[in-house]
DNA sequence: ACCTGAACACCGTTCAAGT
DNA sequence: ACCTGAACACCGTTCAAGT
């Protein structure tokens, strides 16, 4: 079986979760295929390109939700459906903000689309895509951040961000 | 004049400004103060702690917000400052969220604490900081990993996300 | 078309040795 | 106490050459 791009992704994930974003180098990549670092590059243009295609399938990833009885209920399962996601691979989150930063398409807008579109909202969607997803990624870096910085020194107190995001979720969606 | 952990953060500041994270290596910092990159280590234990207090002086240059005439407004104007100093450095999203991990001070806890005192909300504080942190440091990263894209690859289309941002805030301050 | 071999231009960090 | 010199163990990427 010949080498191809969807190959190299799915060894590259595969690499990411046993080691995240230091052990994912192209040269651990290439000794893992058993190819040569430079035999990679006929496959994929850059290390940056294949993060991107990395980030599009952990955004696969993320379940779809359905609909409840109100918008604040699906507005909920929208972020904690992104969250899932993004902590579900060790820096994900950075990933994932390369990944939109490179114009992914974002799942999430569709289902803030979706569910203000049932509650005759539809103009509140973009601020509301832009408000959980930023808050998703930005609160999901702090914390793989905080794992990766736990693991290099294991004298590091330990944080419980589960909390912490569901106390930020509920302000975001209850507002001022 | 001998050097110092401050001087040290210094010239590391003004290579990020100058050239972001990328151009901020150990040893073009070493090169730029005129000392080996070993001499550094004797200041500084890693470029991890470097960075860390690289993010505190990014945080500190936070302007004060006052107090106004809704909790929206304060809460609104907190958030616009966070951005003004984390988006005010290349790379300030990705410091910032180092510094935060490795425990900082988050400067807007106070602020959003503040504000929740002067309008009876104090037992929201907490969900309010989260949020808001989490967005801006979210939304920055994506914004600077864009720039950062671009300047590598000018075919790529610019996105203004100063609306986006300002949607975005608009809708956490909300709710739904 | 697809891959190897070898190189280029870098990294962060350590550590003996100098002053 | 503070710094140099030299090394260790890495990086991403390019490119001629092989098959």
């Amino acid at each position: 079986m010949a080498l191809s791009q969807t190959s190299v992704v799915d060894t590259a994930l595969e690499l990411l979760r046993e080691s995240g974003l230091a052990g994912m180098s192209m040269r651990t990549l290439a000794t893992r295929i058993g190819v040569q670092p430079s035999a990679l590059y006929w496959h994929v243009p850059s290390k940056q390109a294949l993060l991107t295609a990395v980030a599009e399938r952990v955004l696969a990833a993320m379940r779809p939700v359905e609909a409840d009885d109100s918008a604040a209920a699906e507005l909920r399962a929208i972020g904690e459906a992104l969250r899932a996601a993004v902590t579900g691979v060790p820096d994900g989150a950075e990933i994932v903000a390369l990944g939109l930063a490179a114009g992914a398409v974002n799942p999430v807008a569709d289902a803030v689309e979706a569910t203000c579109a049932r509650y005759d909202k539809v103009d509140r969607a973009p601020g509301l895509t832009t408000a959980l997803t930023g808050y998703v990624i930005g609160l999901g870096l702090e914390e793989q951040t905080h794992h990766n910085l736990r693991t290099a020194d294991p004298e590091m107190a330990a944080v419980d961000f589960g909390p912490r995001f569901g106390a930020g979720l509920e302000a975001l969606l209850a507002g001022v």
